[in-house]
DNA sequence: CGGGCGAATGTTATAATGTTGCAAATTTCA
DNA sequence: TGAAATTTGCAACATTATAACATTCGCCCG
């Protein structure tokens, strides 16, 4: 087994959307929600890599599946699937990347490769921990948190 | 001694701001940078008070001084402020925050109440020491980390 | 079945944020 | 001083996101 995390090495990578998919459907189906076809599209074009995609890239991918989409037709897909937690929006690049924890409302660190632009998106609860500490210790009541490293990824680096 | 943090208490803020724009010059000095009075004028304004102002924020306030600038003033103004580290970005706002540990280049952690606006920058060690020993089990070298808590301030929440 | 209701989508326009490119002015420093 | 480099002015434009309103779709109830 490699000891890279996935974004890094190959990987049947359509395995990943289908079950990025399926995931959804599930958490969907359990939450009374619809994932009509326009949202199930955009979370598999979101899926298509690793990587962050913006909202006008989706909408030009929806553009040559014909569907001849305008800028709140994407935007209301990610506003449902920003809300049931299936995809996260990264806010230091204006983009979007699927969630790889769905259903789960965790805290997620995000470790973004400037050279790539792969993303890997980490639970890493000794963050969790140690961000919820120093909000308390100043009476802080967090309510959403970003955490985004940007940097080399393995790959990336050439020293 | 309250045991409120800064921004959430009554201070006198002009004390705040003259002595982040005396740090700002002895910065500047020091690594031969020139504060110019565009630059200085945009620290000071992003220093009115401890709420992140977004550029075109900035830029109706220039206006007010009677300074004509268009968005690049303001924006070259910003990125070199940002690059000598006197103010920060808050990616989550598209907005920015003068810098409480100017000079030195450090993680920080913004707490931001949603309420009252008002943004808390923490040096946070063992925060970025979290993020530190996360991205370096998968190998990732972190180039530049964005903290940012959205939440509840103490004077802020009704529980 | 079919009418009605709420959710979802289509459509147009516009707001908010950020950048490019080039010319003019200013500062620096030899 | 005078050439080079930095800074600013300015116009246009690019990108990201939202508002407002009309239309269609899915579903439930009668």
């Amino acid at each position: 087994m490699s000891s890279k995390a996935l974004p890094y090495r190959p990987h049947n990578h359509a395995a990943c959307v289908q079950q990025a998919l399926a995931e959804a459907r599930t958490v969907c189906k359990v939450q009374n929600a619809r994932l009509t076809p326009t949202r199930e599209r955009v979370l598999e074009l979101i899926w298509q890599s690793h990587k962050p995609l913006g909202a006008y890239d989706l909408l030009a991918a929806l553009a040559e599946d014909g569907h001849n989409a305008a800028p709140p037709t994407v935007y209301r897909a990610l506003d449902f699937l920003l809300q049931y937690g299936l995809v996260h929006r990264i806010a230091s690049l204006n983009a979007f990347i699927g969630c790889t924890h769905a259903g789960e409302h965790h805290t997620s660190v995000f470790l973004i490769c400037r050279s790539c632009r792969n993303a890997l998106e980490l639970a890493a609860p000794s963050v969790a921990d140690a961000v919820r500490d120093a909000a308390a210790a100043q009476a802080f009541t967090p309510e959403e948190t970003t955490i985004e490293i940007a940097g080399q990824c393995p790959n990336c680096h050439h020293d």
